[in-house]
DNA sequence: CACGTCACGGTTGAG
DNA sequence: GACTCAACCGTGACG
């Protein structure tokens, strides 16, 4: 498996189908953006259709996330038994309510809010498969946690985005000035697990991916698997509140060689990143480092990353670094919601391990 | 020519 | 433990 090596597109790029591109690449496509440079020419010299191009800088854009959404895995179900017994409840005190109107309810009522709640067309199934008879005396006796149901994800649902901290801030201003601002701040990427996943693990995550991309880098010393970043795709966020989810994922073993490497400068930028790049393969790992720099080095331009951030150049130590991230972690825990601020100092105490310390 | 969009074939992972 | 299914992926092609 770890053999698998990617195909080669049309420009000569090396790609995992299925299989999301590297951090390091998708970094180096929203830094190159920001500095000015034109996505066709970023397709072409870093070899990544234009395609893809487009989608990541969008993606961007829009959630000041480089990182690809979560794979694989289950979308949390929203038609919780709590939230078909509400529907239950309303259709019961009202034969005649609409879906819609069921579902304004569930959203007055704080049964759900509007990131969870069910779709109009789910309502009707529900109450088609489940409350078909109402007659039937729900025997669900009443209960009334109105909202802090028993959504085990839902509450982390809840927060596609809203967090602050994340995209719409950070993003926003950030993109077009390539100035200081650290292209992807970390940031959430999608609405659903990723931001989950995130969100308690921002701070985590964002270390983790720079160890992550850092280590690669240096993967020198040691071989790094980036296994840390692994699953936390999305894994994290089902897990999240515990490091053990954290742990857990670091259990789980990817080998993503260096992806990184070319990218080791971007080391900071990692940072960009909230979490993981899921599980790549080696499969970039042997090419990868070719395929990132093909033919030429990206850093053409004098390696704008490398004068980005705070101490950019970071590969400090691998595992150690590893470690020490854990730890991090596990602080961080306390308080899920890092702004850009702590991630920069975060990734400052990258660079300077002081901070984590 | 640049770029947004989407079908396609693929992978992933929760259930 | 195998399977299902919905989510995501990047490519490549179209407009």
């Amino acid at each position: 498996m770890e053999q698998a090596y990617g195909e080669v597109n049309q420009l000569g790029g090396v790609f995992v189908n299925g299989r999301p591109l590297p951090n390091a690449i998708r970094l180096r496509i929203v830094e190159l953006a920001q500095l000015g440079i034109r996505p066709c020419d970023i397709s072409r010299q870093l070899r990544v259709s234009h395609g893809c191009v487009s989608k990541i800088l969008a993606r961007y854009n829009e959630t000041g996330s480089i990182l690809p959404g979560a794979i694989g895995g289950s979308k949390p179900r929203v038609t919780t038994p709590n939230v078909v017994k509400h529907i239950r409840e309303y259709k019961q005190s009202d034969p005649g309510i609409f879906a819609w109107e069921i579902r304004d309810r569930l959203l007055a009522d704080n049964v759900c809010d509007k990131y969870n709640v069910p779709s109009v067309s789910s309502i009707s199934r529900i109450l088609r498969n489940k409350i078909g008879n109402l007659s039937q005396p729900s025997q669900y006796e009443s209960s009334k946690q109105p909202t802090s149901q028993a959504l085990p994800y839902n509450h982390i649902y809840q927060y596609p985005y809203p967090n602050p901290i994340s995209p719409g801030s950070a993003k926003v201003g950030s993109h077009h000035h390539g100035v200081h601002m650290p292209p992807g701040h970390v940031s959430i990427a999608r609405s659903w697990p990723s931001a989950h996943s995130v969100n308690n693990i921002l701070g985590i995550r964002t270390f983790m991916e720079q160890t992550g991309a850092i280590t690669s880098a240096d993967g020198a010393v040691y071989s790094p698997k980036m296994e840390e970043w692994t699953s936390v795709n999305r894994t994290g966020f089902p897990t999240t509140q515990n490091i053990n989810g954290i742990e857990k994922s670091v259990e789980t073993d990817i080998k993503y060689p260096q992806a990184a490497s070319s990218l080791s400068t971007v080391g900071g930028f990692v940072q960009a990143c909230a979490y993981p790049s899921t599980n790549q393969y080696g499969v970039y790992g042997g090419p990868g480092a070719g395929y990132v720099t093909p033919g030429h080095h990206w850093q053409t331009q004098g390696s704008p990353l490398a004068h980005h951030g705070p101490g950019v150049t970071v590969h400090g130590g691998d595992m150690t670094f590893k470690h020490q991230v854990r730890e991090v972690m596990n602080r961080k825990q306390s308080s899920p919601i890092i702004k850009h601020q702590d991630t920069l100092s975060s990734v400052h105490g990258i660079s300077i391990p002081a901070s984590s310390t």
